[in-house]
DNA sequence: GGTTGACCTTCCCGTAACAGGAACCTTTAT
DNA sequence: ATAAAGGTTCCTGTTACGGGAAGGTCAACC
């Protein structure tokens, strides 16, 4: 399989399945043309990154999944700790962002929006103050 | 004041501040030994920029704003406008973590998390189950 | 056989917002 | 004189690719 069939397959851009094979992530063979040729193996692998990227987890991540995926003798308890860890992440982001929306919520709520210049939203930034 | 002090003041790293001045953000006088050389005005202007980047704006949207700031003919629609978008983005962003920490949280309960191989988090990114 | 057009290759730059660190200068204190 | 604590510029690295140039390959069509 070229690697426009493995991207149409996998619904990774090209661009990605390339990127994945320079950082050591999925490595196909080689045509004697020199074109990448991906095995089912190979485009499962993609598929199975392109779901845990999904899902939130960095590439470096991937590798790790991805190695405890072809490792038969792996434990469960590594793939939950690694879940887990990305879970509490994943908290404190949408932590940070419901605290950054409420904040800055109220301060919309607060301005006028016409044609005045007068804006607490630029006011609080100027100032730090914390209505 | 040095940089360093205007970094002390602002809370913001020197290297932050540098890079301020390197897209032309916040541009301090210099001295006549070459240090930068903050007034009270830079200050205000770096102090601002930091609530603002705190509240989740780019530093372009800080461009705009800083813009607006020092326009006393501005109309605190053109405020509200940008803040009100946003939080969209803001609310987008939220809305894909809390749809991610759903799933993931969902395979990492039905994970064992034990010596044993058997694991649902790889099952699912292996076959794009999504139980 | 020639020529399109779609596909593939490598390589290099750009992204956002800085952090780290090297090599070097200035100021202040001892 | 020297050492410490500041400052300066410049270059590299970060994350995960996207865009695009320059050029090779392949299948089809006239």
């Amino acid at each position: 399989m070229n690697i426009g069939a493995a991207a149409t397959r996998t619904g990774l851009p090209a661009k990605t399945i390339r990127y994945y094979e320079d950082i050591g992530l999925v490595t196909p063979e080689r045509a004697s043309n020199g074109y990448r040729s991906y095995s089912d193996s190979d485009c499962h692998k993609l598929a199975f990154v392109g779901r845990a990227r999904a899902h939130g987890f960095s590439v470096e991540d991937c590798r790790t999944l991805l190695a405890l995926y072809e490792d038969q003798s792996r434990a469960s308890a590594d793939v939950k700790r690694l879940a887990q860890q990305h879970l509490t992440e994943i908290e404190a982001k949408i932590s940070d962002l419901q605290q950054m929306h409420a904040t800055l919520s109220r301060l919309v709520q607060s301005c006028a929006g016409d044609d005045r210049p007068d804006c607490p939203i630029l006011s609080d930034f100027a100032k730090g103050g914390r209505g």
